[in-house]
DNA sequence: CTATCGCTAGAGCGATCTATCAAGAACGAT
DNA sequence: ATCGTTCTTGATAGATCGCTCTAGCGATAG
């Protein structure tokens, strides 16, 4: 049960999952075959149904909880490193501005693309993505409460902040241009700043 | 050249548009067939490629356009019966989440999964949706100027109200709930006030 | 009536998709 | 050394993909 190596590559499953992230939030789902994943992950095409008996369902059900995980960390790292709140909502956008343009307008939000294809079409898939949203918001409410918000304005501050990063992301990758995250941005930082002064 | 029937049922191309539209929105781009098309407009196959030589990404274009224009009037309505800017932001958002409810949860933005679906992977069609957004936010823009705002105001407030938009859509599909919507529609609406009231 | 032309109609092509399967390699335990 | 388990490996099945092609229908003009 090779499950990570301290040294050398990944592991075969690691390597399908990490190659299945990259290219179904570039591509989609639908968009991107196991033929293609494999390829990239320099793997065997067997050891996709070795590793996820479902098939290409709970390859992208895995996907999408790992990278999501793992986009969660990035706004907790954001909103701890920052001296205040409103600081830490500015540095996340601007952070992930600086990765769309150095990755050619690919790597924007690691599920939204993803999450819009099954929406309507898997509902396990749904049911993934649902879970990830949802822990997103449990995560931006919990570092806004613990800067002085209430409960309430905490929730909604996320939601808004979450609604305005994925529109901004779709608006930036198409338009090719970081406009709409600045914007974006700066808006919910204005209203970080207002619903955070009056308690 | 039939382009348009005074009575009975709408020409073949017009169905064969409309019927893309609605799958391309719900399905995405590379997860709707060409097949499932003519058999949802109940056209021959053959008369796809007869109207549309470029294939489905002239399909594709064509349907981007087709209902960006289409959406653009929805906002532009719903500008112009409000009685005021604040108010027809609200009524757009709220009429969007009525629209999310009747649907099954299904019919949000016409382009925004096609949009990322094709934003790293196919130029015409990126360049399709790039136009759309654009010209919706080039709409916003006039709409808020013609407010009182200022253009540049107007500009990033456009921008801001589109990526809330978009990105409550997200959230709204996955989660299957309006909150979202009803969150950034306030949060929306919220800048605009203070935006308008301070020149 | 005949010729023309826009459109209908679907069979079929090569390619690609997901998924299955059986066999072999690697490795630890006894 | 032998067994058992885990993982690797790619050939292949069966369905579906976008697309091409030819044949025929129906209305209109000469």
């Amino acid at each position: 049960m090779n499950a990570g190596p301290a040294t050398g590559r990944p592991s075969t499953k690691e390597r399908i999952v990490t190659a299945g992230a990259e290219l179904f939030r570039r591509q989609g789902y639908t968009g991107t075959g196991l033929k293609q994943i494999v390829a990239e992950a320099e793997a065997p095409f067997g050891s996709v149904y070795h590793f996820f008996p479902g098939g290409k369902e709970q390859l992208g059900a895995e996907v999408v909880r790992t990278s999501g995980a793992a986009y969660g960390r990035l706004f907790t790292a954001a909103m701890e490193t920052a001296p205040d709140p409103v600081t830490g909502v500015r540095d996340f956008f601007t952070g992930a501005a600086h990765t769309l343009v150095e990755t050619g307008y690919a790597d924007a939000c690691p599920i939204a693309t993803l999450a819009l294809e099954v929406a309507s079409t898997n509902e396990p898939l749904r049911q993934a993505t649902a879970e990830v949203f949802t822990g997103w918001i449990a995560l931006g409410t919990a570092a806004f409460a613990k800067a002085g918000a209430g409960e309430r304005e905490a929730r909604e501050l996320t939601i808004a902040l979450l609604s305005a990063l994925e529109g901004a992301f779709v608006l930036a990758r198409a338009l090719r241009s970081t406009e709409p995250l600045e914007v974006a941005g700066e808006s919910v930082a204005a209203r970080a700043s207002a619903l955070l002064a009056a308690p």
